[in-house]
DNA sequence: TACGGTCCGTAAACCGGTTTGCTAAACCGG
DNA sequence: CCGGTTTAGCAAACCGGTTTACGGACCGTA
């Protein structure tokens, strides 16, 4: 009838074992100080009886973790269908394992940010696109926690590793312009404030992209050309749903991410027009499956396991004081050409 | 000249504050028991010294982390980049996010998965894929540590979460047979013994469906016509390429992942075949991008996100000591056929 | 005047480990 | 047989919070 069987301590081997706590810390961690018949006695001991150190216990007093966390400014459950942040998790995951980190993640927990980090328990946090309306960095700054920001807006204070996105942008512009495309429309990410100029992220520099390469071409950009959405594929179908619906027939769609290009190529398929005999459609990102999609899709290359990668070398780096100043690195983007975008003179449109 | 400037606690506030530790704990937790101008002055002080609760020491007392944790046998590097598991994470984040708790990856930590569960701060665990071979199962149960296995081999004694994978494979082994294929490979996931016979994991139930099913055809599958590669598109691929240089030619190919049937339908793609022109191919799990693949895909339809989000449930479910019997629950599957198969006359076979 | 009840706050124990002296016994060479 | 060095193990402090039990001040009331 006893309830929850009660935890196993270090106290209760010790007692089992007629020794002291010291004894059965020692036999685990410093196995050299005690006698080894003891020692073995004291294991013994200890896993007959089930005891497991309390990581936790553990942790207080040795001042650190061994895990780094992942900050995101969405919920986990809209970012993990997103193949991108597979990509991503799949890089920070390669250096912390063989670092012997392991991988915690953050979000907004019951719609607080705040709240999750304050419970976190990491020794380091990579934080991915977090934008200017994020007051959330200078908590983690305050508490003193090492961080890096990856394809995010500010990042003055802190490491940062960042791609070239205007750069990527540029080259998806141009590329439609090449091919003869002058009726364009934008699906750019959703999020706070991205739509309003200003702001320094990842949306923004890629619209900054898009949208002088546009204009240096005399091509502009009305507003109901560019719609938001979710970076997901059924965010893109509403999306590209949303334009078409306004009337607009665009013969180039520039996606701000490979799911919602994939979406758009689905929206575009649903009302029986051909991609890219009637529109072409470029992503970013170029994700794993952006090369077996139908069409397989052209896009902006941006490494984004190398994105992971980098920054949490990066961040081991911070953490173990090395730098001074914070470093700020940015990666390359180029473009893929693949089956999704044409010459606008190819479509016979009706 | 300060090294690294000493984390405030809990203690400095308190003297700064001219109260006792209760005092400043109160504040925080338990405002109500104070006066409310005391409580105020307390929280300003705090606040100006930049005082974080330490989550560790806050955990050690209060025995619980708001967090569970997800036990996956294989690097994570390597299973991020699958799409199952993505969709399957948002599962679970959905329900976890809901319910206040965080997400922890439990993964071997430079090769020991033993003491990646030793190390791991969480209240319970949701173990995906654990085949017989795998003894940390016996550990976590050791420890007390309420948790449910999905898609397992051992549930015996653990509450459980499965789909009807020998039924999937039936419906995709059946589908390939009346379209007339009877010269059929298998891609196998690559795993601890998945080809040796005997186990009851997602490998072994899914090669019993296809095989019998197959058998009951009057088709036998040959050593050679089988393959194991990592769940991935590269592992698609060399698989496919496998069985292909082994001299080979199958109709039509079974997968076990959609990962690796679109890395299938690319090194078919590659040796100038089509699909479904001249080889089937069938995939498993219908993930969102199935629909999406150059052709889309036939696959055998799992809920993958609901597994996820069922699985929080009854972890949650089991970690409020609710059942005294462990619970199993086994899901649906079902065959979406789209468009990587075909009959196979139809096939202008060179 | 004494009594019981709030209100506000404190001291000390506790959570489960690790780490720092310290001591007693065994060992050692001369 | 002696002083010095290892070896083996212990008690107690500590990590940074939370929680329990208690007490003084103040209040209205009998």
């Amino acid at each position: 009838m006893d309830q929850v069987a009660r935890r196993v301590t270090i106290a209760n081997v010790a007692e089992r074992a007629g020794v002291s706590k010291t004894a059965v810390s020692f036999a685990f961690n410093n196995p050299e100080r005690l006698n080894v018949a003891t020692a073995s006695r004291i294991l013994d001991i200890a896993n007959e009886l089930g005891y497991r150190p309390d990581p936790v216990a553990r942790m207080l007093t040795q001042r650190r973790t061994d895990s780094i966390g992942i900050l995101t400014p969405q919920d986990l459950s809209i970012i993990f269908t997103n193949p991108f942040f597979g990509a991503f998790s799949a890089g920070i995951a390669a250096v912390a394992e063989e670092r012997g980190y392991s991988l915690h993640f953050i979000s907004p927990l019951q719609g607080s940010l705040s709240r999750a980090i304050h419970r976190a328990i990491v020794d380091g946090v990579v934080a991915i696109g977090l934008t200017d309306d994020h007051p959330e960095i200078d908590e983690i700054r305050r508490a003193g926690l090492p961080m890096v920001l990856v394809d995010s807006a500010t990042s003055g204070d802190s490491a940062s590793i960042d791609v070239d996105d205007e750069g990527g942008a540029r080259l998806a512009a141009t590329h439609v312009i090449e091919l003869g495309h002058r009726d364009v429309a934008i699906l750019a990410i959703d999020g706070p404030r991205s739509t309003a100029g200003g702001g320094h992220g990842v949306v923004e520099r890629r619209m900054r992209g898009y949208r002088e390469t546009l204009a240096g071409a005399g091509i502009d950009l009305p507003t109901d050309a560019i719609a938001v959405g979710a970076a997901s594929i059924d965010g893109g179908i509403e999306a590209f749903d949303r334009i078409w619906d306004s009337g607009r027939r665009p013969t180039a769609v520039l996606a701000m991410s490979d799911a919602m290009a994939i979406g758009a190529i689905r929206a575009i398929h649903q009302r029986g027009s051909s991609v890219p005999g009637e529109i072409s459609v470029v992503g970013f990102d170029d994700v794993d499956l952006a090369a077996s999609t139908d069409p397989p899709l052209t896009t902006v290359h941006q490494p984004v396991q190398g994105k992971g990668e980098a920054a949490v070398r990066l961040l081991l780096s911070v953490m173990e004081g090395g730098h001074s100043a914070p470093v700020h690195r940015r990666l390359e983007t180029r473009l893929v050409i693949r089956s999704s975008t044409g010459p606008v003179s190819q479509a016979g449109r009706r």
